[in-house]
DNA sequence: TATTCACACGCAAACGTTTTCGTAAGGTTG
DNA sequence: CAACCTTACGAAAACGTTTGCGTGTGAATA
C-alpha cells in the first residue's frame, strides 16, 4: 500500500530541494524548463496532490463551509444544501454538513468542532431547542472570532449578521388570500407553537389576510401544534364536526395529515374543503389529490446564502461590517387540493 | 473582532514556553500545579481551543468520514446519512458530506478533494454514470493511498472493499411473495433499467418469487423505465388495459405514480389492484393509500458502514486486509395499498 | 583578468500543535 | 563540599506547504 507522496519525497527522488519542486510544479519562471518538466512528469506519475490540510495551515483557511441544520431528514433543508453545494463548488468550496438534531447542545458542539480550525464560515437553520432556549453565545462567539454568518429560514432576529429568509408572513398570506379569492370564508389554520420563527409569522400572515377582508379570526379555528410526529390525532379531534371550508396548514405533513382525517371524516377534498399547504416537497407533488402550497425556492436559499458567505469571506475588510437580508420570494404553486372543481 | 488565540499568544502573555502552556493543558506532572492552573485559567478566559488544522497534520489523520451519495435530496440517502453521524459523532468524527448529482465527474472530483487531506476514508455510494461508465479508478486509488472506503447500496462487485447492502433480490422476492400470498396471480413490475444495480437485482428477486409459484413470467408484466422523472406517461401507457391484479413498484415514486395511474383509468387500489412498493421514505407512510412496502432501514445501513469505516481507521495493520460484506435485513412494512377488504 | 549579471536553485521561516530530550536551579546525601 | 537527584521548564523537530531572499555557477562584459 502506497503512502500520499509528498513534496519531500518527490525532492529526495529527484535530488533536489523541496522548494525547487514546488516552485517547478507552479511553473515558476525560477526553475529551469528542463527541470520543471522532470518534477511535472514524476509529480503526475505518483499521482501527487498537495495537502489540503498543510495548505489550510499554512494559508489559515480551509476553504470550506459549514452548514448546520436542524434535521437532514427534511426535503426543503436538502433543497437548500444543494443550492449552498452548487455555488461551493463553483467557487472551489468544500462543503460540510451537520445535523443539530433540532437539539442545542448539537449545535453548540457541531459549531465549536467546526469553529476550530475545520471551516471558514457557516450557514446555519438555528435548532428548536435554540430558539426555544435563546441562548445565542455560540453564534456571537464564532463571529467575534472572525467566521461570518449566515442565517436561513430558522433566523434569529437579535443576532447581527446576514440572514436569508423568505416572507413567512407573506407567503401565508397569499396562501390565506387565495383560499378567500377562491371563494373559502371559514378557514381554518393548522400551525407550529409560538416560539417556532417561522410558525408564528405564517400564523401572522394568515389573520392579516383575514383582516384584509373582514374577517374576523375565530380562535377555535387555530390549531397550535407542539408535538408534529404525533398530529394526527390533535387534527382530527380539532377538525371533528368543524364548519369550516378551507384549511391552511404551515407545512406539508399538516396538510395531508388533514386531507387524510378530513377523508375519514367523510369530507372530501378539495371539493367540500379546499386545503393548501406550505413548502413544496415530495408529499405535496405526488399526494392525492396533489397540495396547493407554497413554494420557498429552497435551491435559491442556498445558493443567496452561499453567495452572501463567500462574498464575506472574500470580501475586503470594507464589506466585513455591513449585513444584508435578502429575502426570497414565495410563489403560489397551485395544484388539486384548492380546486373547486363545481361551484 | 479577536482573532483565534493560540498557544503561542498564550505563552507570550505569561510569559512561559509554547511546550509549557501545551503541557499544562494537558495537565502534565512536568508542570507545576501553579503553573498549571494559571495556565487553565488564561485559557479559559480567552477560549482557547486547539486548532483542529494543526493537529490533523501533526497527527496525520483528520478525523472526519467523507460521505459520498448520488443525491442529497433522497430520503432514503439522509436516512443512511443520519446513521452515519450518529456513530461517527460517538466516537469523535466529523461528517463531510458530497452529493455527486449522479455525475461521474463530480464524484471523482469531490472524492479526489476529500482524499487529500480532509477525510480519513470514506462512505461512499456510487453515482449511476459510474455504474454505467464501470471506470473505478478513483475508487481503486484512494484505497491505494491507505484510505478505507465502504461501499453502501449501490456497491460495485468488481472493487474488493468493505460493503454494506441489503438483500435486493430478496426483498423483491418478500414483496412479490406477499402479492402472491394475498392472492394475487398477475403481477406486473416497474423497475429501472439493468444498468442500476439495485434495479436489476429486484427485478431478479421478482422473478425468482414467481418461478417459486410456478408462474410464467411474462414480458408484457415488466416496465424497464429510464427517465425517472418522466415515469407518469410511461407508466400510464403500460398499465392501460392491463390484466394484472398487482403491482410492484422497486422505488415509492413508481408505487405512487402507478396508484395515481391506476386511479386514472377507473381501477381501485388496493381493492382492484394491489400495489407493493420499496423503501419506506415519507411518501408511503403518508400517501392514501398507504404504502406497502419493503424497508431498508437506512439508518441501520448508515450505523453500520459508520462501524466498518472506523474499525478499519483505528484497527491495527492485521484487520487492514480483511474485508467485509454487511447485509442488512429488509423488512416487509405492510399497509393499506396491499389490504383487500373483501375477497 | 577582474567585475557584473542572469540563471537556477536551496535555505529558512511560517502556520499551530505535540512530544522527546536536554538542562538549570535548588535540594539532598555521603 | 562534592556528587547526585528532583523539579520545572525550554528548545527543537516534525507534520506538508509556500515564498522571500540569499548564493554559487558560468558567461558576458570591460
Amino acid at each position: 500500500m502506497k503512502q500520499k507522496v509528498t513534496l519531500k519525497q518527490i525532492a529526495k527522488e529527484l535530488d533536489v530541494s523541496i522548494s525547487t519542486v514546488s516552485k517547478a510544479l507552479k511553473d515558476s519562471v525560477e526553475i529551469s524548463l528542463d527541470t520543471r518538466q522532470k518534477v511535472k512528469a514524476f509529480a503526475k506519475l505518483y499521482n501527487y496532490k498537495p495537502n489540503n490540510i498543510a495548505l489550510s495551515l499554512k494559508n489559515r483557511k480551509t476553504k470550506t463551509i459549514g452548514v448546520i441544520i436542524p434535521e437532514i431528514v427534511h426535503h426543503f433543508f436538502t433543497t437548500v444544501i444543494g443550492g449552498v453545494e452548487k455555488v461551493a463548488n463553483e467557487k472551489g468550496y468544500n462543503v460540510i454538513i451537520c445535523s443539530s438534531n433540532n437539539s442545542f447542545d448539537k449545535e453548540v458542539i457541531n459549531m465549536e468542532m467546526l469553529a476550530s480550525g475545520s471551516a471558514d464560515g457557516f450557514i446555519l437553520s438555528v435548532a428548536k431547542e435554540t430558539q426555544l432556549k435563546k441562548d445565542y453565545h455560540h453564534i456571537e462567539e464564532t463571529m467575534s472570532q472572525g467566521m461570518p454568518v449566515v442565517l436561513f429560514d430558522r433566523i434569529i432576529d437579535e443576532v447581527v449578521c446576514d440572514k436569508v429568509i423568505i416572507d413567512d408572513a407573506k407567503g401565508a398570506q397569499t396562501a390565506t388570500n387565495h383560499l378567500l379569492t377562491i371563494g373559502c370564508k371559514k378557514i381554518a389554520i393548522l400551525t407550529t407553537v409560538d416560539y417556532i420563527s417561522v410558525g408564528k409569522l405564517r400564523t401572522n400572515g394568515y389573520l392579516r389576510a383575514l383582516r384584509a377582508y373582514d374577517i374576523p379570526e375565530k380562535e377555535e379555528y387555530v390549531l397550535k401544534i407542539e408535538d408534529i410526529d404525533n398530529c394526527e390525532n390533535e387534527i382530527s379531534e380539532f377538525l371533528k364536526n368543524k364548519d369550516i371550508d378551507a384549511v391552511f396548514a404551515v407545512n406539508e405533513l399538516f396538510a395531508v395529515t388533514a386531507i387524510k382525517v378530513l377523508n375519514q371524516q367523510g369530507k372530501k377534498v378539495p371539493n367540500d374543503i379546499a386545503v393548501i399547504g406550505f413548502t413544496d416537497g415530495i408529499l405535496s407533488k405526488h399526494f392525492i389529490p396533489s397540495l396547493t402550497t407554497i413554494s420557498q425556492h429552497g435551491e435559491d436559499m442556498g445558493i443567496r446564502a452561499a453567495k452572501l458567505l463567500i462574498d464575506k469571506l472574500e470580501g475586503d475588510e470594507a464589506s466585513t461590517e455591513e449585513y444584508r437580508t435578502v429575502i426570497i420570494d414565495t410563489s403560489l404553486v397551485q395544484r388539486q387540493s384548492t380546486k373547486k372543481t363545481n361551484k
